[in-house]
Parts: C-alpha cells; sequence; structure tokens
DNA sequence: TGCCAGGATGATG
DNA sequence: CATCATCATGGC
C-alpha cells in the first residue's frame, strides 16, 4: 500500500539564503519549482518540498519522518555566510558579483551522487542534465518511501553494462558512470577516504575515474565532499577569471575560493561577459 | 535546422 | 606542455 506520510518542520532560515538561486544554478540537478514558489526534489534517500516564506523555511519532507539534520547539512544552514561575505566585500569586483546572488550558497551533496551528476554534465547543458539524472534515478535507482526514486547505488550500477544503460541515451557518458560505479564497489575508490585527503591528492585520485577531468573532479569535491576551496573552471569562468580578475588564481581566494566562484558564475550567467 | 552544451580523452606538434 | 579532433545526444 502506498505510503502517504508527510511531515512539516520549520526552522529559522540563516540570512543570505535564497532557494531559487541555490537550486536553480547547475549545482543540483533533482529539484524543480512547484509552480507556487516551492522548490521540490530527492537528495540522500529524502524528497521535500522546501518552502522559504519570510525567515521560516518549511520542509514537508515525504514517505518519512522529516529530518531537519538532513537538509540542514544538504544546504548548509549553518555555515556564517555574512562572515565569508566580509572578506570577499574587501575586493569591489567580488562585491559586485554578490550582489547578483546574495543568497545563493553551495550546497554539500552526497559525494557519489554528486560524481554521478556530474559525469553525466559533461559537454551538456543544465535541462538535458536534468533529463539524463531523471532516467538514471527512474530507470536504476531504488524506491524511496515518497514514491521517488534515490540515485542508484555504486554495487547497482556496478552490475549493469553500457547496454543495459542504452535507455538513458547518456552517450559515451555511459561507460564513464560504469567506471566510477565499479572503483567505488571494488573498493578501489573510497570516497570517504578521499573527501579527507589534502586537496591535491583528492583531485588526483578522482581523476583516476574514466571521465573525470579537472573540471567534474573540482565540482565532486566542490558539490559533493565539502571542500570550499575547490573553485571549478570551465570556459565561462575562465574568462571570467581573465577579465574580471586578471593575474589572480582560485587560490587567490582563500579557503572559502568555491563560494567566491558560486557568485563569479552566477554573475556570468546573468551579465554575459564581453568577448575578450 | 543547426549550433552547442558548467568536458575528457588520445593523438599530434 | 599546448592544441585539436572526436565522442552521443538532444534542448533551444
Amino acid at each position: 500500500m502506498a505510503v502517504t506520510t508527510t511531515q512539516e518542520v520549520r526552522l529559522r532560515a540563516p540570512v543570505l539564503f535564497d532557494l531559487d538561486e541555490t537550486l536553480d544554478c547547475g549545482q543540483c540537478f533533482r529539484f524543480s519549482p512547484t509552480g507556487d514558489g516551492a522548490w521540490r526534489g530527492t537528495a540522500g534517500g529524502h524528497t521535500a518540498v522546501l518552502r522559504l516564506t519570510g525567515g521560516t523555511l518549511f520542509i514537508t519532507e515525504e514517505g518519512r519522518p522529516a529530518e531537519t539534520a538532513f537538509w540542514r547539512r544538504y544546504l548548509d544552514l549553518d555555515r556564517d555566510y555574512a562572515a565569508i561575505r566580509d572578506g570577499f566585500l574587501q575586493d569591489e569586483r567580488l562585491a559586485a558579483c554578490m550582489r547578483y546572488a546574495p543568497g545563493i550558497r553551495v550546497l554539500r551533496q552526497p559525494a557519489w551522487e554528486a560524481l554521478l551528476s556530474f559525469i553525466l554534465s559533461q559537454n551538456n547543458h543544465v535541462p538535458r542534465i536534468k533529463g539524463l539524472v531523471q532516467r538514471l534515478c527512474d530507470g536504476f535507482g531504488p524506491l524511496l518511501p515518497s514514491g521517488e526514486r534515490d540515485y542508484p547505488a555504486p554495487q547497482t550500477l556496478a552490475a549493469l553494462t553500457e547496454e543495459a544503460l542504452a535507455p538513458l541515451r547518456a552517450g559515451w557518458r555511459a561507460a564513464y558512470l560504469l567506471d566510477a560505479a565499479r572503483r567505488v564497489a571494488d573498493g578501489s575508490l573510497d570516497l570517504v577516504q578521499i573527501q579527507r585527503l589534502p586537496i591535491e591528492e583528492a583531485r588526483i585520485a578522482l581523476q583516476q575515474i574514466r571521465g573525470v577531468g579537472p573540471k567534474v573532479a573540482e565540482c565532486v569535491l566542490l558539490y559533493g565532499m565539502g571542500r570550499l576551496e575547490a573553485f571549478p573552471l570551465d570556459v565561462w569562468m575562465k574568462r571570467a577569471m581573465r577579465t574580471l580578475f586578471p593575474g589572480l588564481t582560485p587560490a587567490d581566494f582563500g579557503p572559502y575560493a568555491g563560494i567566491a566562484q558560486q557568485y563569479i558564475f552566477h554573475y556570468c550567467r546573468r551579465h554575459p561577459l564581453e568577448v575578450a
């Protein structure tokens, strides 16, 4: 029989937190607007509708008792963004970027989910990535009490073949998913261990996976491993660095470079830079 | 209808 | 080490 459990909890939302900016900026691919201002999505085995009204975050979790601890962590609600932004205000250019998305936050997604998502993201745009992730979960992931399907477990994916993944329509990325899954399943790739390695070593470890290069590795570190010093560099960000911050390297932004990157990237999307 | 997408790989200069 | 074609697919 269908489980219809839904529970709502309320949290006092921190300042500098906005759902639209955070959930629709290319960090995650399983959240959709409900049409009335809220967002619904699944992550880490949890399905919820999130609504931010005034200073209160309403979380309605489906199919299981609401678990605020998970969402606090996922949305990174306990981090003091005001303090981090104070540091960024020293740079007028960065301050300008921040004004375009003052409430954006770096999500803390499960590492495995981020790895799958950003393998699929390569040479694709967000609408198609969302479709790929959707088909990956619906086709191969376990059914959750909410009725949605979670990301497939590494062992599940590792047992499959490229032919089995054909309905995914992922192109050459299907082989990359399988390589990642097999490495995690056979223990040769330990995401928990990589998470606490010095970042240079973590980068190298992740790039052992076929289909994981500098950009994907950086996204996994930043969005899936809480490594806020990571700094994904795509073509837009490279251009932004050249035109807005000539001479600077990602490391120059400090231990929260990844958050700075998020402000800059959002700024670039809404305010395309002149092609030098 | 084509162009191109929050890239990575393997082969060449 | 820098450049370059190639990869499968489909939003727009």
